[in-house]
RNA sequence: GGGUUUGUAGCUCAGUCGGUUAGAGCACCGCUCUGAUAAGGCGGGGGUCGGAAGUUCGAAUCUUCCCAAACCCA
């Protein structure tokens, strides 16, 4: 006897109720722990932060993630997965400014690092349990006891030693930066935030400069006299002019050179018009390339006021200039490809250090760079605008240069431009000093590790990751934030000194440091305590302090592989037992995200020996995002998210699985819904439950009998169980490949329409066979059941990582004696070849689309299903065909309610034929005589040309010998009779009724409501009853001449032609069949 | 601005080494069946296969350009 199984079930009660017994009887952890320690399969867990609540779009990649685990689980593999937490990083020091209400750097500072650090520390962990909670309810299963953590020590002390392995390597090193800056918040932007704070329509200045040239440059320049020659330059930023080292051109575009009040002005020829107006006349006309390497004279000379003078050396890198080797650099005209030609003057000012473009250019052209204003935005000095903010600034250096007569024209422009989205101060692009790991080195290293990498989709591979890895640019890895990964590096504090020293572990730093017993106290590395320990510099024995940068927090998620062991310090064995990872997974923006830094800190570690192996992951699944109805990607500050608990709470968690895996690929995006959700849920996990619940209830009604489902029958099975033992096998052939291939969609989609079948064909099919007693047992009902139970049990374990709630309850109660006690613990189905029947499986997907064929048929003939006819043809395209459906006669007979069928290769007098041609055999061989010889077909005899290529025949049509592979043969009915057809296959149905056919149709109208009546009276299944009838001479005579009939199909008894009893027990109900009246009694015996 | 991906019925998706009338599920309408089912069956409406041009006897499928969306980058 198995437990019985309620039809109407709760599948979020169920869950629940499944979940208690994985925890009482400790499953995740045995199901790691049964198998084999030195079969691994290695999985990674991308770390998130767990600073807002989970969203539904959270839900995805925990379940494909889960997939492939418990799928490798089932196939014998060891998988442990450490679960792990992202807890360094500006998001979470925006939220605790945020709750603070911190505005600003300095506001931070005054606050104190260390109670803002303790504050971030908390808040990152403010939702981990709500993330332990979803992770568990949707049986996520990680060790979520043991996870890694990135702000732990043991974490950053790896990362330090990952540090130490790069700078030993000189792989690292400092140089400056173009960065979106906030001069309020006093940090940088990322692209990310930039874009939350464009804005449109703001008044910028719009000012046309003339820099003059100097004479001394002059001597070849054409015929031209050299006094008062000017290039006009446009800008909207004049507050960057004091920083102008130079001015860039467009080397194929043509400069015109023009007379203008007096003055002589080089500009753009196809923008002089516009900016000069016609009160100018052409001189001369050069190409941008004739003027690069003129000498032009400064606006302003910061060099003369103490201002900080560098210049890109010849390895690009920035080099403090002496006050003489300033003054005696000349600012010049340079080619620059970016120089645009729609708007400004066509001639660049460029200011290295205010401009991406431009800082990029001064290194490749080795210019001066020089920075007046400072980190707050506030000019210095003696330059026009002191003390001033720059936007304020912007008026002053105007007017500066109009009253020395410098200043062209000026106007105002409206233009979109960023604006902090915090503190909505205007960003200012500024040049600053950060620190770079040469990834650039090992570029082909990256590239060639991403060949073995199996990507899905994997497109991902040639395009998104590899044009990224052939763009590579080094990685800025420095923030000046607080709450991160302190940079292990202390400068000496002696600047003509200046050595550097990088820390790879708290037992150098205790070596190296000042005071020993304060490394010793140090109980935590963040700062600001690690920032007061000094060292000694072994280059002069002067103090070293710590750079005040920390980490980028991403560099903290590519060290996940050592540091969630805390390698090289501890774990040697395990780290290398689990690296690479055979797995990983996570959405398609971790491209630039996870996926680089755990490749490129591999790629980099291996690349000085650190490691052995230099590839992380060998499989990746890169998800498309879980988008809003509308196409959105989900965001919390949308607020478009959807709640995971509300899905669960209605579906289940198996169902959001089932829809995640099933309803696209996991590399396309999705639009959530949760109507899709209750699809799923309605169109298989009923389905296979109801199945579940058919065969649980009569198998045990038949366990009062003896009969054992799990007894493999003795008899050969008919050809309907062996068709379903085929199709399962060949179902677990299509979803172990399916997921060794990572194509969770595939398997959920070949599941599917096994179910449907099993569901829709075999148990319709096989139903009687369950249902009458044991005495009406022709030897195959032991073999339904063996084959329906092989198919559940099956089913369940195939199912197990997709579904694992059902799955196990189906397992937990169908499970052979003997097996494990949940199927987290089972094995992985095995395929049994010689189960498999391709051919079989050929002839019943025949016999389904005759019996679907037929079916139409039936309905058009306007006759009801339970009106048995006399005849049906079936015509089918070969003798092979026929003999299929010759076997299965019954079959079609019951499905059609027909007495007799005929199956025909030819039936000429019911139908008539469509000819069409062939196109792939003929377009190639004809080309375009196609069209005409189309034509011609459709004018031909369709007879004649059937007749024709009969039997190997040839009919020549327009000079074309065409024999029956050329043409296709399609069936029409012809008027009058009622078929239906579908290419070459029609099922014609003979709708004259006989008296007979008349009666057992009553028959079966009769039986219904007996049914009908059987049910209203709440009576079980297997409740045997009287049966009272009267009514309509038809009816009787109905009823007496199918009244065995009728008796087997109601479980009557006896069946009595009398007024039914007035009785309590009686259930009596009148009928109407066609006008024909009665009355039909039923009584439980 | 660049790269990658996607665009097929109201919704979610199949289909593309070029081939005959572009399919499925859901939703909608009609009919029907029912002693496992929240179901099942049969039929119907609904598509310029994002748009345009080209190659070809033939294009949802190949080529080019354009449009839209998502992601990444600038």
């Amino acid at each position: 006897m198995f437990n019985p199984v309620d039809s109407k079930v709760s599948f979020p009660d169920l869950e629940t109720d499944i979940l208690k017994f994985w925890e009482e009887y400790k499953i995740f952890q045995r199901s790691v722990d049964e198998r084999p320690e030195d079969n691994l399969f290695v999985f990674y867990e991308g770390p998130p932060t767990a600073n807002a609540r989970p969203g539904i779009h959270h839900v995805l990649p925990r379940v494909l993630k889960d997939l492939i685990t418990r799928y490798r689980t089932m196939r014998g593999y060891r998988v442990s997965r450490k679960a792990g937490w992202d807890t360094h990083g500006l998001p979470v020091e925006l939220e605790v400014e945020k709750e603070l209400g911190l505005r600003s750097k300095p506001e931070i500072e005054a606050y104190g690092i260390a109670e803002f650090n303790e504050r971030c520390r908390n808040s990152v962990s403010k939702y981990v349990l709500e993330w332990e909670r979803l992770s568990e309810r949707i049986a996520f299963w990680a060790d979520l006891e043991k996870p890694y953590v990135t702000y732990h020590n043991d974490y950053i002390e790896t990362v330090w030693w990952i540090f130490g392995q790069l700078w030993n390597s000189g792989l690292i090193y400092q140089d400056y930066r173009t960065t979106p800056h906030c001069p309020r918040c006093e940090t940088s932007l990322s692209d990310h935030e930039v874009s939350l704070g464009y804005k449109e329509d703001i008044s910028d200045p719009s000012v046309y400069i003339k820099f003059r040239v100097s004479t001394e440059s002059l001597q070849n320049f054409k015929d031209i006299d050299p006094t008062n020659l000017f290039l006009l330059a446009w800008t909207t930023t004049p507050w960057t002019l004091s920083g102008n080292t130079a001015l860039a051109v467009k080397e194929d575009a043509i400069y015109g050179i023009y007379d203008h009040e007096g003055e002589k002005l080089i500009i753009a020829q196809e923008l002089a018009e516009s900016i000069l107006g016609e009160d100018c006349s052409l001189l001369d006309s050069v190409p941008g390339s004739f003027l690069t390497g003129l000498v032009y004279e400064p606006l302003y000379q910061p060099e003369l006021l103490d201002i900080d003078v560098s210049r890109f050396n010849e390895s690009g890198l920035l080099q403090k200039l002496d006050k003489d080797e300033a003054l005696n650099t000349v600012r010049q005209v340079i080619p620059a490809d970016f120089v645009s030609l729609s708007d400004g003057a066509g001639v660049v000012h460029i200011a290295p250090a205010f401009g991406g473009e431009d800082f990029e250019l001064g290194r490749s052209h080795n210019l001066l760079f020089i920075q007046p204003v400072d980190r707050s935005g506030i000019v210095e000095k003696d330059l026009p605008g002191a003390g001033d903010f720059v936007k304020d600034a912007d008026t002053k250096v105007i007017a500066d240069l109009e009253k020395r007569g410098l200043l062209f024209k000026s106007e105002v422009i409206k233009h979109t431009y960023p604006f902090c989205w915090r503190c909505d101060s205007p960003l200012l692009y500024y040049a600053k000093p950060s620190w770079y790991i040469a990834t650039t080195r090992v570029r082909e290293e990256l590239i060639s590790g991403n060949q073995l990498i199996n990507w899905h989709p994997d497109h991902i591979k040639q395009g998104r990751f590899g044009n990224w890895l052939e763009n590579n640019i080094d990685w800025a890895f420095s923030r000046e934030r607080y709450w991160g990964t302190p940079l292990p590096f202390w400068g000496c504090e002696d600047s003509s000194c200046a050595a550097i020293v990088c820390i790879g572990s708290r037992s150098e730093l205790l070596e190296m440091a000042t005071s020993p017993s304060e490394v010793e106290a140090l109980a935590d590395l963040h700062r600001p305590y690690i920032d007061a320990i000094t060292l000694n510099c072994p280059e002069c024995g002067k103090l070293m302090h710590r750079v005040s940068e920390v980490a980028d927090a991403w560099f903290d998620s590519g060290a996940m592989p050592y540091a969630q062991w805390h390698y090289p310090f501890e774990n040697q064995e395990e780290f290398t037992k689990h690296f690479p990872a055979d797995y990983i997974c996570e959405g398609i923006d971790q491209t630039r995200g996870w996926f680089y830094t755990l490749h490129a800190e591999a790629t980099l570690l291996n690349s000085v020996k650190a490691i052995p192996e230099g590839n992380a992951y060998k499989n990746v699944i890169s998800h498309g995002h879980i988008l809003d109805e509308e196409g959105f990607k989900m965001s919390k500050s949308k607020g478009n998210t959807v709640e995971p608990w509300d899905v669960i709470d209605a579906h289940g968690a198996d169902a959001i699985r089932w829809y995640m895996f099933n309803v696209a690929p996991a590399g396309a995006s999705r639009r959530f819904s949760s109507d899709l959700v209750a699809e799923g849920l309605r169109r298989f996990q009923l389905t296979l439950w109801n199945t579940y619940s058919f065969f649980v209830s009569y198998a045990n009604i038949d366990a009062a009998e003896g009969l054992d489902p799990r007894q493999k029958p003795t008899i050969p099975a008919p050809d309907l169980d062996r068709w379903l033992l085929s199709e399962l096998n060949l179902l677990v052939e299509e979803v172990t490949e399916a997921l060794e291939n990572y194509d969770a969609t595939a398997a959920t989609r070949q599941i599917d329409s096994f179910v449907e079948g099993l569901s829709n064909w075999y148990v319709r099919r096989s139903r009687r066979r369950f249902w009458r007693g044991t005495e009406a047992d022709d030897g195959t009902k032991q073999s339904a059941y063996y084959t329906l139970y092989m198919a559940l049990t099956t089913l369940s374990r195939l199912c197990a990582p997709f579904i694992p709630f059902m799955s196990e309850e189906i397992w937990r109660n169908l499970a052979p004696e003997g097996s494990s006690e949940s199927v987290h613990l089972a094995d992985w189905p095995t395929i049994e070849n010689e189960k498999i029947d391709r051919v079989l499986s050929d002839e019943i997907t025949l016999v389904r689309r005759i019996a679907s064929l037929g079916r139409a048929a039936r309905a058009q003939s306007a006759l009801k299903i339970r009106q048995p006819v006399g005849e049906v043809i079936v015509v089918v395209r070969s003798d092979q065909e026929k003999e299929t459906l010759r076997r299965n006669t019954a079959l079609i007979l019951e499905e059609l309610n027909a007495k007799s069928v005929q199956i025909m290769t030819d039936v000429s007098e019911v139908l008539t034929y469509e000819i069409k041609p062939n196109l792939p055999v003929l377009g190639p061989r004809l080309g375009k005589e196609l069209n005409a010889l189309r034509a011609e077909l459709s004018e031909s005899d369709p007879e004649m040309i059937v007749n024709g290529i009969k039997n190997g025949g040839v009919v020549t049509i327009l000079g074309h010998d065409l024999r029956s592979d050329d043409l296709l043969v399609e069936h029409r009915p012809r008027e009058g009779y009622v078929a239906t057809s579908e290419g070459e296959y029609a099922v014609v149905v003979n709708a004259d009724i006989t008296r007979d056919l008349f009666l057992e149709g009553l028959a079966r109208e009769i039986i219904r409501r007996v049914q009908d009546l059987r049910r209203t009276a709440d009576f079980e299944l297997s409740d045997r009853i009287k049966t009272w009838y009267t009514g309509d001479g038809n009816l009787k005579e109905a009823v007496v001449a199918y009244a065995e009939y009728i008796q087997d199909e109601t479980l009557s008894i006896e069946l009595e032609e009398s007024i039914p009893p007035e009785n309590p027990l009686v259930f009596t109900s009148d009928i109407e069949i066609d006008g024909m009246i009665g009355k039909i009694a039923v009584q439980r015996e």
